[in-house]
DNA sequence: TGGCCGAACCTGGTG
DNA sequence: GGTTCGGCCA
């Protein structure tokens, strides 16, 4: 059979070829033509692209011919660090890989002034759009009271990722929501027009305009690309599918990979039928299943099989692996978010313990962000090192976006949002009365907020004091606009950051919370110089660009030894040896209103099938009886998907916990099956601290589990296990010399590196 | 004009 | 539990 297809293959197939499986290596060198991959979790997807690509420029394809989308920026930073590995990075670097999102702002950014715009846009992200529409509301008089702003919010953005413009969203509308929302979105458009502005959607909607209305833009992209790779092909969105559409139908050469089982963003816009469809869409497209699991144990498989069948629609596919058995899947039935924590934690250290395993190895996944919390207390409390991928971003700020707001305002002189957003930042004397009397005064002229600004002292409607304030702030951002381009990047922001006086502010404030936002500033600012340091031409444009369009889950470290904790989205494309995931309890995960809607449900099937494919050994779920949410503890029951994985590939781990069960609460509100009650009775009733921690006291030296220690004879070595105590403590350490060694603490003399 | 306080929202996830 | 917004007062 193996040797069938090795004769069936071209003999000029380059040896890295050879270490594919069959089906990944035709899929790897089926090069022309569009060609679908389904790839089930775990089956080397990414291996597999990155083999198609390195093996692409093997045969001499310019790699600035490549383009490769992807969704998140890990991904494709991943991808290029693989291609890298495989031809070097010099070439590696002129392939286009990116997401969907950078790549368009990229040639959009060079076409900008087709469309109307200067190379110079700003990219606002969705709390730049939501203030926008915050504000429009203003304007209409639109209550936000009755209209959630959030809900218009994604109404605007979903019409976008369908390709609806305002007009058709307006003429549609069926109810006053939705003709109010019309009436929101055509002054939304307007007002990010005027700012010189783009929001995410608009990058992938302009993209499509641009190649739709100009078929000499259209046809150079689509020679420039001739061969196209998009990664999670499940995922896209009517825009994204037909941006892509539209470029690949130069050369036919589109390879798209995924996997429907793991569809997990329908709720922004994604639309599965792109890849059920793909075959109708492209007729002679060769189609290759990749259905070897090389991740996970029969266990884990299982379990996820049996949970995914529960789902109707599914392509065609058996995932199957040749990894061993494994141990069963541990149930952790918790009585509070607190104990599941702890039951999460002494499972890592008797893992750690028993299966010499290190921070790294594990992953705690969850359905919302907000349950970090109670996890992340537990592992401060036990000391153990621990990274959050995404969650509360660091450029999500308040001071971070002020300082961006600021160095916009030295590119982007039209971006209202941004002048608005820091003008009284810190206090320059200019309160809403005045900056209302002022966009008045702007609009009644046509002229832009910071224009307006600049006639302070001829706006009769307000004060001479506020008049002379927004001339000043003026004369500020203009004084550094002359110097931009004659100093470096990093240079000009420092400065500029200074003079607008906002560090001065949190230094003078001298609160904890004040020298963290300075510090969060300081920290903005570096990241300029690192920038500045990394890339030769780098300026200001292009640092703001990069930033707008990163997210908190790509520039997490996860090299580093530390326990990883992320939602199940975020954690799509990961693996780990150990795999945690909590909160299975029903109105939480599946969340409560995908209960009654069938398809929400199905999609919360699949984001749980995506967790348990994470996970390579051992998988553990975790459920607690009650737990704080919006500071109101809550009752819940198991999970139902628990009920859907195989009776014999589960086990329980006894509720052992030495603490008391904690008296009733009292005045319970049954609603359903939940019930509220506030917070304070339920902790009064137990002692506060480590009295039910079952976790055993860290040992009293600096040595850790997973640290790297020099030993005088073996050299350098990690720490695998620690027993005992005092005289007696123990460490278990591995050496690349010599392999495994017991060592007593007090003689070994081990030094951290 | 700006600071303080309580109310109301929030948390469903991403670029 | 945190954050943001609006109202009230100095």
């Amino acid at each position: 059979m193996k040797y069938q297809l090795v004769k069936q293959q071209p003999a000029e197939l380059p040896d890295f070829l050879q270490n594919l499986n069959p089906e990944q290596r035709k899929a790897a060198s089926t090069t022309d033509g569009p060609l679908l991959i389904i790839a089930g979790a775990g089956s080397g997807k990414t291996r597999v692209v990155t083999f198609r690509i390195a093996y692409l420029l093997e045969k001499g394809v310019a790699p600035y011919t490549i383009l490769a989308l992807t969704f998140t920026n890990k991904a494709a930073q991943e991808m290029k660090e693989r291609i890298s590995a495989m031809v070097g990075g010099n070439t590696a670097g002129k392939v286009w890989a990116g997401t969907f999102h950078s790549i368009f702002a990229r040639i959009l950014r060079s076409e900008a002034e087709h469309l109307g715009y200067s190379s110079s846009f700003s990219i606002y992200d969705s709390d730049d759009s939501l203030s926008v529409i915050r504000s429009v509301m203003n304007t209409l008089g639109i209550s936000q009271q009755q209209v959630p702003p959030q809900g218009v919010r994604s109404r605007i953005s979903g019409a976008k990722n369908q390709m609806i413009g305002w007009q058709r969203y307006a003429a549609e509308a069926a109810n006053i929501l939705e003709k109010q929302t019309g009436q929101i979105y055509q002054e939304y458009e307007k007002r990010l027009r005027t700012n010189n502005s783009m929001d995410f959607d608009d990058l992938l909607l302009n993209m499509i305009v641009l190649l739709n209305n100009f078929p000499d833009i259209l046809k150079k992209y689509q020679e420039r690309f001739v061969y196209i790779h998009v990664d999670e092909y499940q995922d896209t969105n009517r825009a994204q599918y037909v941006a892509v559409k539209l470029l690949a139908s130069g050369h036919h050469n589109l390879c798209v990979v995924g996997d429907d089982a793991q569809s997990i963003y329908k709720w922004r816009g994604a639309d599965i039928r792109n890849i059920l469809d793909f075959q109708k869409d492209y007729a002679d497209a060769s189609i290759v299943r990749l259905e070897q699991n090389y991740r996970s144990t029969k266990t884990i498989l299982s379990a996820a099989d049996s949970v995914i069948s529960n789902n109707r629609k599914q392509l065609a596919k058996k995932l199957w692996t040749d990894n061993p058995e494994g141990s069963k899947i541990t149930i952790l039935p918790a009585r509070d978010d607190r104990e599941e924590a702890d039951m999460i934690l002494s499972s890592v250290r008797s893992e750690m313990n028993d299966n010499f395993l290190t921070a790294k190895d594990f992953a705690i996944l969850y359905r919302t962000n907000a349950q970090s919390q109670a996890l992340e207390d537990a592992l401060r409390r036990a000391n153990i090192p621990y990274t959050i991928v995404g969650g509360m971003s660091f450029y999500k700020r308040k001071e971070v976006k002020d300082t961006i707001a600021y160095l916009r305002l030295l590119v982007n002189p039209s971006d209202s949002e941004s002048v608005l957003r820091v003008v009284n930042e810190p206090p320059r004397g200019l309160g809403q009365t005045s900056i209302q009397h002022i966009k008045t005064y702007a609009d009644e002229r046509n002229i832009t907020i910071f224009e307006a600004f600049e006639q302070g002292q001829l706006i009769g409607s307000i004060q001479k004091r506020a008049g002379q304030a927004a001339e000043n702030f003026t004369e500020l951002v203009k004084r550094f606009r002359e110097v931009k381009d004659s100093l470096p990047p990093a240079e000009l922001a420092v400065r500029f950051v200074e003079a607008t006086g906002l560090l001065k502010m949190f230094k003078d404030e001298n609160t904890e919370e004040s020298l963290d936002r300075w510090n969060n500033v300081q920290r903005l600012l570096s990241n300029i110089v690192e920038m500045e340091t990394r890339e030769e031409n780098a300026t200001l444009e292009t640092f703001l660009q990069q930033i707008a369009l990163v997210s908190d889950t790509d520039d997490t470290d996860m090299t580093q030894n530390k326990i990883a904790l992320m939602t199940m989205h975020a954690a799509k494309g990961l693996e780990f040896p150990v795999v945690f995931i909590a909160g299975m309890e029903q109105g939480l995960f599946p969340m409560g209103r995908a209960e009654n809607n069938p398809e929400e449900h199905e999609e919360e099937r699949r984001l749980f099938y995506v967790g348990i494919t994470r996970a390579r050994t051992k998988l553990y779920l975790s459920h607690a009886e009650r737990r704080f949410k919006f500071g109101e503890l809550t009752y819940a029951q198991p999970s139902k998907f628990i009920g859907e994985i195989s009776d014999h590939l589960i086990e329980y781990k006894t509720g052992n916990s030495p603490y008391q069960k904690p008296t009733p609460v009292k005045q319970h509100v049954v609603r359903q099956q939940e019930v509220k009650v506030t917070r304070t009775p339920f902790f009064d009733d137990i002692p506060q601290e480590e009295s039910y921690s079952q976790i055993p006291p860290e040992p009293l030296t600096n040595l850790r589990v997973g640290l790297k220690v020099r030993h005088a004879q073996f050299g350098v070595g990690t720490i695998q296990a620690l027993t005992g105590e005092g005289a007696k403590a123990q460490a278990l350490v591995y050496f690349a010399t010599v392999g495994k060694k017991h060592l007593m603490l007090q003689y070994a003399k081990l030094q951290p590196v």
